[in-house]
DNA sequence: ATCGGTTAGTTTGGTACCAAACGATCTTGA
DNA sequence: TCAAGATCGTTTGGTACCAAACTAACCGAT
């Protein structure tokens, strides 16, 4: 059977021309729809193989692994500060913070002058985890972007934060 | 307080100097660095703000449209096929196939020939649901596209390509 | 013909994740 | 000074998601 999980150019052709007759000749921005769709793809697969290659034996997941990184290179933070820098919701951050505090690799810190303030930090075990992790995962993400130059990679990352940008609700009340 | 999800061309310099120093100097691969983590906070930004300005009146997660969209593109199909092409393990497709199917969207046929094996179609409301929606998703990934060219799209998705092969294990047992 | 291995989909157990409700703390204005 | 509102992090309730264990059905070799 067939179980590639991507589409020669004529599987492309033959499924667009099935959805335009669909719709009945209404016009479909296929160039969006195909660069959209393939950002959730790549990031679900990159993500779920990280997962189980580079952070299992760790036990860590993505989100925690975000965290740890995010801490090493910008240091001491708050809790509202890491959750957008993680692109987590504040509410998840809680639970993944538990969990990483359990694993020993955070410390949550009291802001003396505001006590609703937490800020958050690697313990030594935490600097020691991600210090021995990064280089793995970076080969890692090199590895997944082999046959791209570096001219196409910054191309890419530059692309991707325009999407970003449109996609990051600059009105208010996220979280 | 700073509360962009983005970072100015300085700060991302200031980030990789401070990381290059955190490890003494030993090379890393920053293009790949950039371009890989930028999927994926493209891919959580672009998916949150769909479920909540899109899927949400819908009563459909992205998983759930991913599922309506592939079967309505390629017709009724076996649960295998169905949880490759929408990158799901075959578990969690049990069960959003349930939720789909309490809602009334798709129906399972066991297949007479092989009684192990189960197709899924689309019913009328489901079919209905989708060539409603997809439209109107397709404007969101048109907005979210915003900036870029079509030359621009084109190589957005063909880059994505790479890297969704790199990542896939063209090895055995997935799922 | 039946037994062992293979291959379906499902179930189980667990984490990650979100949105909304909550409780505690800070701040502001009268 | 103290009550009303804003703003923290946490809790709650729910879905999505995975990996691994499981069950039923098929199939091939003896």
């Amino acid at each position: 059977m067939d179980d590639r999980n991507y589409k020669t150019e004529e599987e492309i052709l033959d499924a667009e021309r099935d959805v335009r007759s669909r719709l009945g000749g209404r016009p479909l921005d296929f160039a969006s729809l195909d660069a959209i769709s393939n950002i959730y793809r790549a990031a679900a697969a990159v993500r779920r193989r990280a997962e189980r290659e580079v952070l299992a034996e760790q036990g860590l997941s993505w989100g925690g692994f975000t965290i740890l990184w995010v801490l090493w290179v910008w240091g001491e933070m708050e809790t509202a500060s890491l959750a957008n820098e993680c692109g987590l919701a504040k509410g998840t951050l809680t639970g993944m913070l538990t969990t990483l505090g359990k694993q020993g690799l955070v410390e949550r810190h009291q802001v003396a002058s505001d006590k609703r303030r937490v800020t958050v930090a690697l313990t030594d075990a935490g600097t020691d985890t991600i210090s021995e992790l990064f280089p793995r995962f970076n080969r890692y993400e090199t590895a997944m972007s082999d046959g791209l130059s570096d001219d196409e990679k910054r191309e890419l990352a530059r692309l991707l934060r325009i999407v970003i940008n449109n996609a990051s609700p600059s009105d208010p009340e996220s979280n």
